[in-house]
DNA sequence: TTTTCATATGAGCAGTTGTTCATGTGTTTA
DNA sequence: TAAACACATGAACAACTGCTCATATGAAAA
């Protein structure tokens, strides 16, 4: 499905409610960390365990999981529990429709 | 010109380069505060001065001027003199375009 | 030139953020 | 049950951010 004309989410005045102008930026803050970003991109490949995700970004489990729980606070991510392992992966087609927005914007 | 897919940017095993990862990470920390989210949706009205800007969001000329700066150094926005003034315009089409897919996770 | 207006900029500060370290919680295996 | 494994979480700390305040710069008017 093709991205939306901006004017369709706004008013005749063109300013966003107070809110959503709010919650826009908390949305892109999550996508503005560059750990937070390569998950995100990871986990457009598969679906995949904590321990991994640490192991493919040469980074502490610890450091993993506090960034999957603000991804999963801007519920971008889910888990499921698989046995002892929790296995993340992402939330809806969001993710890649919003990386690509900024992809394209990155390699003009 | 509809959004490309993501693949379109990616290599083989998925993930960008480096200095792509940063990149994107930054152009999405610029998006990530609410002041410059408003200055952005206000210059998609209409090019301002630097004070027109400020009085619309109630804050200091310094603090817009602070962040007008932001905005410049991530290409978002330009500037020309007209007399006394410094008139603001957005560099091109890319930030209605991001714009509009983050409205479209927010609005949902 | 000297003022005045409009904007830019540097220093400083409080608030926020991302990581590490230590430890807690939950599940499986011995 | 006890031990081991995988992950979550709280505290603490350094680094960063966004604002204010004071002041500098540049253009127009007096």
């Amino acid at each position: 499905m093709p991205i939306k004309e901006l004017r369709h989410w706004l008013p005749e005045d063109g300013m966003p409610k107070e809110e959503e102008l709010y919650d826009l930026a908390e949305l892109y803050k999550v996508f503005g960390d560059s750990t937070r970003v390569r998950i995100l991109f990871l986990l457009l490949q598969r679906d995949m365990r904590v321990s991994e995700i640490a192991a493919a970004l040469s980074m502490t489990q610890s450091a993993i999981s506090h960034q999957l729980r603000v991804l999963k606070n801007a519920n971008l991510v889910r888990s499921r529990r698989e046995g002892k392992t929790a296995v993340y992966y992402l939330t809806d087609d969001h993710v890649r429709t919003i990386l690509s927005c900024g992809m394209e914007h990155v390699t003009e």
